[in-house]
DNA sequence: TTGTCTGCATTTTTT
DNA sequence: ATGCAGACAA
């Protein structure tokens, strides 16, 4: 009896075909982690592949910690040289070792998407750019699809040829990529770009790579972008030995430049390819996959599948309506506890999605009340903090002199009198004489202005250069701790003893557990723990990559971040149209984008083992407003057979409204789906309590206009028309939730 | 130069 | 509700 005995025939299928092209489309739960860990073993241990000699490229780094330990089960040897990572890991392995071919430093910095805004903020006002216009995120965005479409800035310029605004954009992004190489820096998209111009230009660094990645495979392949598949047809160009897997129901990050045509057309971009279909479900009750199934039926242009499963038809799925953001937040925290406290689940074994991060903040606030141990995964970065990027500055200065933003974010944290005309006037001199920042602080003397700053200035030169010197011979925690100790970031904050502060220090405690952990790891692998290569670390790791499923606790995340994970019992929250599908979707034209969100929700339902609990509010705060929201379309795409709404909860006895029970409510949203199709959705927002506080025939104070009355009132969208007319302003129409006007009584 | 105030826009999802 | 940029005073 072999290891391979316990995979059923396709999946066989797909872990013995090892030579050429081969796409396994993959459905939700079929198994694929264990088809691609058993193909690697396979290829080591019957093929005689040497370890070396693959490459697997999965989505997160915790994804690919998993693969090499499992490999490593199964074969016992050699899954340490397996290249297991991501694409983003990959690359910057690769530039690290040849990227001088392209005229950077072997050591250069990474920007995130903070410095990113930083920079572009300083090329707009350098370009002298209007911001009104030119959206410092659209301008972001345009460049990143640039650089994910393989788009260079000549090429973007050439295009642009006679549109003005085009052409604006590319000139943006002339400069920008001028300025991150002149601070030696990389942005996301360049690790990959770079990476593809680097093995399109050197024949020697390709043709190595070729050699050595004989066998590779791609996990969650439809959701690369452009690049990305480049990048595998040029290591795969030779051997071919290109295995990827997906499933074009579970691609969610076309806004990110996903292009889901790379799954759709592997058999045309590789026309021997072969193509094997997993579509027994290992993971969900029937009750579970149908509602998936269900669901995603909904959506057009997709490749052809059903999924299937053996499992038996388990509980119903949950399907609850509430009040108010509160109230359900209450029900699934109170729930997960009952279900804890009658034996029968663990903390663990719950996750909580939603649609987005915002939502995590009311469960949070539930579940500290409750004493239910949690993780948030996603949010706020913790890499992202300022106490952190402040520190984290410090050590780029010291590692990436060229490295302006770092330089610039430091050079007057903690305070030092350095103010905003001295660090103009040093980057004018270093832009006149196109020499960096840091270069220009260390020939403060010859700097036209400085003045009295000439001191502060070069006593911060000093400071840094010693932290240089003692760099070479220290190890980053010491280093770390130099720098904490010299510059007095600590102290400052201890002496401020509120809670902000409070947590701040709690964080730089946890950035130093992280440097230790990294030397540790370091020394374990037998490597030389460097500066750049924490610094890299840090970039790269992704806020999933710290979800430990050992221990125990509820974990709350997006559904994005829930991709490629499973939980016995899954919660699903804020299954509300305008929420989830997102306004942003519901009022898009093109349809391609409720698809996208119909994909999320077959993503989210699929995660669920065995339970599956649905969950909407009538009422929730979004951006300091109440908004009113219909349940979303997608529960009404779910079979009123696999749902039970369960025993009736209380109501607000406050509100005024009908009082029909949620059961009676539910049935009321699915006796409407024929309708509901062809009339919008009926929602709106009012900035406090139902109304827009004033009626037809009342005087109202507008901010602007002054006194008026009001003689219309139409309901459009998701707010109130008004119109007033203004006794000296004359008639105006205009929205409640943007004119906040004030009755007069 | 620093701190504070005010008005303004912002809100999908992430390696 | 929050965060940021710009204005202005100390």
């Amino acid at each position: 009896m072999s290891i391979y005995d316990t995979l059923n025939d396709r999946q066989q299928e797909a872990v013995f075909y090892t030579e050429g092209p081969l796409l396994i489309l993959a459905g939700a739960g079929s198994g694929k982690t264990r088809v691609l860990t058993h193909r690697i073993a396979w290829l080591i241990d019957q093929i005689g592949v040497n370890p070396w000699n693959i490459l697997a490229i999965t989505f997160t780094n915790k994804a690919a910690g998993e693969m090499r330990e499992r490999v490593d089960q199964i074969v016992g040897f050699g899954s340490e040289s397996i290249w297991v990572s991501t694409f983003h890991s990959m690359c910057v392995r690769i530039l690290r070792r040849y990227i001088d071919r392209l005229g950077y430093d072997t050591n250069f910095t990474i920007y995130d998407a903070d410095d990113q805004k930083t920079l572009i903020k300083d090329v707009c006002k350098y370009l002298q750019i209007d911001t009104k216009m030119f959206k410092e995120r659209s301008l972001l965005s345009a460049i990143s699809s640039a650089k994910d479409e393989l788009v260079t800035p000549e090429e973007m310029t050439l295009r642009a040829e006679g549109d003005w605004a085009k052409k604006k954009i590319a000139q943006v992004y002339t400069e920008y990529e001028k300025q991150l190489k002149a601070n030696n820096a990389l942005d996301f998209d360049d690790l990959l770009l770079k990476t593809v111009q680097l093995l399109q230009t050197q024949p020697d660094v390709l043709e190595y790579y070729q050699e050595r990645f004989r066998y590779i495979m791609v996990d969650e392949y439809q959701d690369t972008n452009t690049v990305q598949f480049k990048l595998v047809s040029l290591l795969a160009g030779k051997y071919q030995n290109l295995c990827v897997v997906g499933d074009d129901d579970q691609s969610i990050y076309k806004f990110r430049g996903a292009n889901i045509m790379n799954i759709l057309n592997f058999e045309k971009e590789y026309p021997n390819a072969k193509v094997i279909k997993l579509e027994q479900n290992y993971r969900s009750t029937s009750t579970i996959l149908n509602a998936a199934n269900e669901v995603i039926r909904h959506n057009t242009g997709r490749k052809e599948k059903s999924l299937w499963t053996e499992n038996g038809e388990g509980e119903k799925i949950q399907f609850r309506q509430f009040d108010s953001a509160y109230d359900e937040a209450d029900y699934i925290v109170s729930d997960i506890k009952d279900k804890v406290n009658s034996g029968k689940r663990e903390y663990k074994d719950f996750a909580i999605l939603y649609r987005t991060n915002a939502q995590s903040r009311i469960f949070e606030e539930k579940m500290v009340v409750s004493n239910v141990p949690y993780k948030i995964v996603g949010g706020v970065n913790f890499y992202a903090r300022r106490e952190i990027k402040d520190l984290l500055a410090y050590l780029k200065t010291v590692d990436n002199g060229k490295d302006d933003l770092a330089v610039r974010r430091i050079i007057n944290v903690p305070k030092r009198g350095i103010g905003l005309t001295t660090i103009g006037r040093v980057q004018d001199y270093a832009t006149e004489r196109e020499i960096s920042f840091y270069e220009a602080i260390l020939a403060a003397g010859s700097v036209p202005g400085i003045g009295r700053a000439l001191g502060k200035i070069e006593s911060f030169a000093a400071l840094i250069e010693h932290f240089k010197a003692e760099g070479e011979r220290m190890s980053v925690a010491e280093l770390m701790d130099e720098i904490i100790d010299a510059t007095g970031y600590v102290e400052e904050l201890q002496a401020d003893s509120d809670e902000e502060a409070e947590s701040r220090l709690e964080n730089i405690e946890e950035l130093r557990n992280k440097i230790v952990a990294y030397e540790e790891s370091c020394e374990a692998e037998d490597e030389k723990s460097t500066l750049s290569g924490f610094l890299e670390q840090v970039a790269l790791v992704a806020d999933i990559d710290s979800l430990d499923e050992e221990t125990d606790y509820v974990v709350l995340m997006t559904l994005h971040s829930a991709k490629g994970l499973e939980f016995p019992h899954v919660y699903l929250a804020g299954l509300e149209d305008g929420i989830f599908p997102s306004y942003m979707t519901i009022t898009a034209d093109d349809p391609a984008e409720l698809e996208e969100e119909r994909r999320l929700c077959y993503v989210g339902i699929t995660r669920a083992k065995e339970n599956l609990t649905l969950t909407c509010a009538r009422r929730r705060m979004v951006h300091g407003e109440t908004q009113y929201n219909k349940m979303s379309r997608f529960l009404k795409e779910i079979p009123l057979s696999l749902l039970s709404t369960g025993a009736l909860f209380k109501k607000e006895q406050t509100e005024e409204e009908p009082k029909v029970s949620a059961y009676r409510q539910a049935k009321q949203a699915f006796a409407t789906k024929a309708f509901a199709a062809t009339k919008p959705a009926q929602q709106f927002t009012v900035t406090k309590g139902k109304g827009p506080g004033y009626d037809v025939g009342d005087r109202v104070r507008h901010i602007k206009f002054g006194e008026g009355l009001v003689t219309q009132i139409t309901e459009g969208g998701r707010d109130y028309e008004v119109t007033v007319d203004f006794d000296t302003a004359g008639t105006k129409k205009m929205f409640a939730m943007f004119a906040k006007l004030q009755k007069i009584d």
